[in-house]
RNA sequence: GCCGGGAUGGCGGAACUGGUAGACGCGCCGGACUCAAAAUCCGGUUCUGGCGACAGAGUGUGGGUUCGAGUCCCACUCCCGGCACCA
């Protein structure tokens, strides 16, 4: 039923920057998204993830900011109370380096730029509640996350060790491996080196199993994505055993998956950092000398997979444990001492990497095992990786390799010389960062009292935001004013940690934080649990393992400190893809970049909006051109003029279904198709290109049923038009606000709901089936939609084309698909 | 190197569960309107052959399963993301 309340005139153009600033205006008069905890309403809480605020929002933002408004006003418009905040990911090192080249301080850029980005989200129309914003530098922000850190650390899941850093020997600083170009430091161009300095961690491979158990349940998220934190995380159960040095009151222990593979060690691998590999180095020139060379390359894990292979023998051997024969020790560059015990057997028949190794040292490649019974083990071109049957093995020959695993395992436990283990790939999550844009850590380091928490009376430790910024180290560092203080324990001198927090710290609250926004007597409080786990969390798929990770991490870890009650902060994800121009990430650098705001200002927030959601699916990579930018705003145009058209022609009758033409029918039944489809569409699939392109489809028909001026073809236009107003009310939030009013309607589009759709108007009398001959289409039939198989058989094989393929054939099988095809197989 | 993903017309993409390949948009071609142009509207547009009805080929490459494969399986090529201090 239409009912027209009133009658809004309209333009005759369609003027984007009028009608955009009034939808905006009118949203922030209403206060419309700002929401409140209300136990009668479900809930549902979307959530982009806040952006780092660089200087202005470049595309990568706005494509991610759309799709979570229109994921947000969509589950507006079907009646839930939905929660979209914003903030800011303020610490980092981007402010650190802008500080240097404009002599600014990183705190007065960044809040520039906040300043500056919060107005462009604004333009845009992102319907968000600002008054949670929060940014991560505010000192109201960070600290609750050094409250945080203190109650981990009382737990006993923080710890610190020592971890290599690239260090920079000219410009004496630690250098990100970002500011590492091919080895050598970004600014001063001198060689990187590999130092080791003690530095905080968090014990995230306490909850490595939860971690890993809980992504098989974690159905919201893409498959993509856990495969990638599973193999991240890389549970697996091997033996960790020892081999004897000989000579020596020493042992090696390794770990190892391959047990079965023991009788083919033929050689030891040691870490460069390994404390033998030192002892060796002290008094053999030749082995410090390369000791000092592995010191040279990165510490980034691709680094260290890419470079040449290279070990040098230390001359030591070490016992096999089962055989008792002697093994030479070798140290390797490839062999990380911060994975595992900086140990490892090699087994050059059965591992590519040692075989890589032994073929350039001429070292033994040992088959030890065979890919079945009686047949031959071919390790000369490369090695057998996968499982098998065991030869070259003693009293283990002839075992499979999963039967052979368990008996030297066992024999291992009860000689005392080896155990089952379960190992991790993960590694415990380093926090320390030698910079000082970013959160102190609440820690003091006194001379008599060793490592003490700064007492909660005391937080926040402030960081002193009016410094001057030279690059060369941190200003903290040399601000005796700063960290010099008095220990908490006994009151003597002491020092802060000058470290400041890793940013993916707080990174991995913020949702939890926006929920309980403003509270400063607490972390989080109840309404946290109101709004958690958050319904739909939406960002750039290169967030995949680490942000995500220690977000979740930290979620498990606030719940075990009785701050949360979900196990896992984000119920469904969606990864959106890159946005590229002419194939390649948009990138300063390149000089391929296209600014959103120029396109605001000519074409509107409602075309980007458009044509970003039209490009491409969400979680694709989405190809810029700016002539499709400009069919977005055509599209726009021509909506506006056939509203303007209808609605100029006065109120429209009431519809009466039963009273429809066939082509009234017809029309009516598109309308209905593209509520369906966009239904679908936006709402299971977050297919928002496909529902953009059913609603231009419908468009088209209403444009050519516009000669129709009667008063039913008048009421299905009706019809036809708030429903693709409401469809696209979500999208393009300022246009639909105009066209909804235009329509009749005094109640804001923002508070409309999703169309329904009705199922009458779906119905057909007769379908259009294809007919295949062999699987190739020859034509086409018109049946009745309740015809029987054998109906629709005859009627197939008696259209003409069929006849002439089938013709001096024999049909041996005619197969029917109920509403879709006819298939004749005949030879 | 390891892990994850992708490849479809001139371009972005559609085809959701194995069932009409190319929806929708861009670009291009033609027409209408106009003194003219822009804007707008209408029509055409995978390639090859044919006036046409139609026919043949076709979804990165090579094989396979199936009545039927862009979709499933095997092997490969190229491109992209992540690799723990960019965020």
């Amino acid at each position: 039923m239409i009912s027209i309340e009133f009658v809004c005139p309209m333009e005759e153009t369609y003027r984007p920057d009028q009608i955009e600033a009034q939808a905006q205006r009118y949203w922030e008069e209403q206060g419309s998204f700002r929401v409140q905890e209300d136990p009668d309403r479900e809930p549902y809480y979307c959530l982009s993830m806040f952006p780092y605020p660089s200087g202005k929002l470049h595309m990568g933002h706005v494509r991610n900011y759309t799709i979570g408004d229109v994921i947000s006003r969509y589950q507006r418009m079907k009646g839930r109370n939905v929660l979209q905040p914003m903030g800011w990911d303020a610490f980092g090192l981007p402010a650190e380096n802008a500080a240097m080249q404009n002599k600014v301080p990183p705190a007065q850029w960044t809040r520039q730029n906040i300043a500056y980005m919060r107005n462009q989200l604004k333009q845009l129309g992102f319907g968000y509640d600002w008054s949670r914003e929060l940014a991560t530098c505010d000192p109201e922000y960070y600290r609750w996350e050094q409250w945080f850190f203190i109650r981990l650390y009382r737990k006993g899941l923080v710890y610190r060790k020592t971890a290599t850093v690239n260090w920079d020997p000219v410009d004496q600083t630690v250098l990100a491996n970002e500011q590492v170009v091919d080895g050598k430091g970004w600014r001063s161009g001198a060689p990187v080196e590999r130092r080791e300095i003690p530095q905080w961690f968090l014990k995230i491979t306490a909850y490595a199993d939860e971690l890993l158990e809980s992504l098989d349940a974690m159905d919201g998220w893409p498959d993509q994505v856990r495969a990638m934190q599973r193999n991240w995380i890389g549970r697996s159960e091997g033996v960790e055993l020892e081999f004897p040095v000989e000579g020596r009151d020493e042992t090696l222990t390794v770990y190892t998956t391959r047990p079965d593979t023991l009788f083919g060690v033929s050689y030891m691998g040691l870490a460069p950092e390994h404390p033998l590999t030192r002892e060796l180095a002290a008094d053999n020139p030749e082995l410090a000398a390369f000791v000092e060379e592995c010191s040279h390359a990165g510490v980034a894990e691709a680094a260290m997979a890419t470079m040449e292979k290279k070990g040098m023998d230390t001359g030591l051997r070490a016992i096999h444990p089962l055989t008792g024969d002697p093994v030479p020790i070798w140290v390797a560059n490839f062999v990380l001492m911060e994975y595992g015990s900086g140990a490892i057997m090699a087994v050059p028949g059965h591992d590519q990497r040692d075989w890589e190794f032994a073929s350039k040292y001429g070292l033994p490649i040992l088959p030890v095992i065979a890919p079945g019974e009686d047949q031959e083990a071919d390790v000369a071109a490369e090695a057998y990786v996968e499982k098998g049957v065991l030869i070259n093995s003693g009293e283990y020959t002839g075992m499979r390799s999963e039967q052979a695993f368990n008996a030297i395992a066992d024999r291992l436990e009860q000689e005392g010389r080896g155990r089952r283990q379960v190992n991790y790939r993960l590694r415990d999550w380093g926090v320390s960062r030698q910079r000082y844009w970013g959160a102190p850590i609440p820690m003091i380091n006194c001379p008599s009292c060793g490592e003490v928490p700064v007492p909660d009376e005391d937080l926040p430790v402030l960081l002193p935001e009016d410094v001057a910024f030279d690059g060369a180290g941190s200003p903290i560092k040399k601000m005796p004013e700063w960290y010099r203080t008095t220990c908490p324990s006994c009151g003597g001198e002491a020092e802060r940690e000058t470290d400041t927090f890793d940013t993916f710290m707080e990174s991995s609250w913020y949702f939890s934080r926006f929920a309980s926004a403003g509270n400063d007597s607490a972390m989080v409080d109840d309404r946290a649990d109101y709004w958690l786990p958050v319904n739909q969390y939406i960002g750039g798929i290169e967030h995949a393992i680490l942000h995500l990770l220690y977000a979740r991490f930290y979620h498990k870890a606030m719940r075990d400190q009785g701050l949360v009650s979900s196990d896992e902060p984000f119920h469904n994800l969606l990864t959106q893809g890159m946005v590229l121009k002419d194939g390649a990430k948009m990138s300063k650098s390149k000089g391929n970049t296209v600014d959103p705001q120029s396109l605001v200002e000519r074409y509107g927030a409602d075309t980007v909006r458009l044509f970003t959601m039209f490009a491409a699916p969400p979680d694709q990579s989405l190809e810029w051109s700016d002539s499709g930018v400009e069919g977005g705003y055509r599209f726009l145009k021509r909506l506006w003029h056939l509203v303007r058209s209808h609605v100029d022609r006065g109120p429209a009758p009431v519809l009466d279904a039963g009273a429809l033409t066939p082509v009234q029918k017809e029309v009516r039944r598109k309308v209905h198709e593209t509520i369906r489809k966009a239904s679908d569409d936006v709402g299971r699939r977050y297919t928002f290109n496909t529902a953009i392109a059913a609603v231009m489809e419908l468009v088209n028909a209403l444009y050519k049923a516009d000669e129709d001026q009667s008063h039913q073809g008048r009421a299905v236009m009706q019809e036809g038009l708030e429903s693709a107003v409401l469809i696209l009310a979500p999208i393009v939030p300022h246009i639909t606000h105009t066209l909804w009013h235009a329509l009749g309607h005094a109640q804001a589009v923002v508070d409309a709901a999703w169309p329904e759709v009705d199922e009458d108007a779906l119905v057909q009398d007769s379908l259009k089936l294809v007919v295949q001959v062999n699987g190739k289409l020859r034509g086409h039939i018109q049946v009745p939609a309740d015809a029987a198989k054998d109906a629709i058989e005859s009627e197939a094989l008696a259209e003409p084309n069929v006849q002439r393929f089938i013709d001096g054939k024999t049909v041996r099988k005619v197969i029917v698909v109920p509403g879709r095809l006819v298939n004749v197989v005949a030879s």
